[in-house]
RNA sequence: GGGUAGGUUGAGCAGGUGGUGAGCUCCGCUGACUGUAGAUCAGCCGUCUUCGACUGUGGGGGUUCGAUUCCCUCCCUGCCCA
């Protein structure tokens, strides 16, 4: 029987970025490829058509969220998640490790598994490896994540071990618990921003027969620098594995080209779909935020170099007003168009490592959003 | 015309019955957000030479060392009665 996912890439000309095609049940998945995330079955704001005319090939959703509410079981007997929700391509399954980090503060991890209570009702709730794997199986996801725990980087290197040691431990549970063939499963790299610590990681992970590898427990506050560093050690240590690589939580647009020369596959952010409801659009001129009054007067489409329905139909001083007077459709028309920017900048990025002129769009990018990524785009919109 | 309740920083309020009114909520301005407890959060929001100073309680006048407070007068708004 033929595994149900497939990946197969080329090596480029530049550093170590890879140009790949996902084959899942539900489709394929072109990479370097961005997931938006659909924490509870919804990519906020957006439907499923929003989705498709974006360009957007494959979502994130949540073990977690969606064990609590509506329940996976409820779910199965509708007919899984992809039914459920209405989109047919592909879906990943977070495995509700991120929760375990972000909620810590709740519950407590032992060796087994993690308890914590439910954000909802406060009841105590339980996750352990097999847990995860038997609600991401009745969610009926394409790829479903292993149950790890992350840290704080910043804590102290035993800390940081220890988190690691049992994420191996869950790992080879996680295997060894999950049984559905149609579904694949990948790993989870840990050890923080320890070179040494990560070396040990990637050895244990991708010694185990995952169908693909994910690299956890970054963008959690440390520095850029940082990470690409901890990805540089991620990638020698890899080598010439053949399995796709999945960079979990990232990233802003200056983040991407980053960690595509370190060989990632696979993105996914909460970001683009967060900052739009905020207001703050990415754009061929960098980071514009529809709320700022300058905005209010002018008529011009929010990104004169994008074609999704946003920009082709409403202005900025539409997308300022909504905001404004805290209409729902802001967060519809904002949400789309950065999903379509996010999947416009992957799809030039596989161009660029298509055609060699990756370089060139890397200048372009950095420059409309400056070195750090967090800079405003004042200089591009007011120094022209 | 008589009576009554009011007039506080863009709006709405709090407070203050002789001893330092810049306090709140909106609105407004700006920023943050990285495997989503987030349509959230933070800062600012009278003026200025901004670790501080100054101005400001409808207008004007008076009493007082000192007035948002007491007195006189005028203006404005709501309600009631004619």
């Amino acid at each position: 029987m033929p595994p149900s996912i497939t990946f197969a890439s080329r090596a480029t000309t530049t550093g170590r970025a890879r140009l790949g095609v996902l084959t899942t049940p539900h489709g394929a998945i072109e990479t370097p490829q961005f997931m938006p995330v659909g924490t509870q079955a919804t990519v906020k704001a957006l439907t499923p058509g929003d989705l498709r005319a974006a360009g957007v090939q494959v979502i994130l959703a949540n073990t977690y969220h969606l064990s609590l509410r509506p329940g996976h079981d409820r779910i199965a007997r509708l007919g899984g998640l992809h039914r459920f929700m209405a989109w047919d391509g592909p879906i990943l399954t977070d495995s509700g490790g991120f929760q375990v980090f972000s909620l810590a503060h709740l519950g407590k991890v032992d060796d087994d598994g993690v308890t914590f209570a439910s954000h909802l009702d406060g009841s105590p709730q339980r996750l352990t490896p097999e847990r995860a794997m038997e609600i991401q199986e009745a969610l009926g996801s394409d790829i479903a994540m292993a149950f790890d725990q992350l840290v704080d980087a910043t804590l102290a290197a035993g800390e940081v071990a220890d988190a690691m040691e049992r994420t191996h431990r869950w790992a080879e549970r996680c295997l060894a618990a999950h049984s559905r063939r149609d579904q694949a499963l990948f790993g989870i790299v840990q050890g923080g921003v320890d070179d040494a610590l990560r070396r040990v990681s990637v050895a244990a992970i991708a010694g185990m027969p995952f169908d693909g590898i994910a690299i956890g427990g970054l963008s959690v506050g440390e520095s850029k620098d940082q990470m690409a560093a901890t990805l540089d050690v991620v990638a020698d240590a890899l080598a010439d594995d053949p399995r796709v690589r999945y960079l979990m939580g990232v990233g802003a647009p200056p983040d991407f080209f980053s960690a595509v020369e370190r060989g990632i596959d696979l993105f996914d952010c909460v970001l683009p779909t967060r900052v739009a409801r905020t207001g703050q659009l990415w754009t061929s001129v960098g980071k514009l935020n529809m709320r700022n009054a300058r905005f209010l007067d002018e008529p011009g489409p929010p990104d004169p170099d994008c074609g999704c329905e946003t920009c082709r139909s409403h202005s900025r001083a539409y997308l300022a007003h909504l905001f404004r007077a805290d209409e729902l459709l802001a967060y519809r028309l904002s949400s789309l168009h950065n999903v379509t920017y996010t999947q416009d900048l992957m799809r030039r990025i596989r161009t660029g490592l298509d055609d060699g002129s990756y370089g060139t769009l890397r200048e372009v990018v950095m420059a409309q959003y400056g070195r750090s990524g967090t800079r405003s785009d004042k200089a591009s919109v007011t120094g022209r």
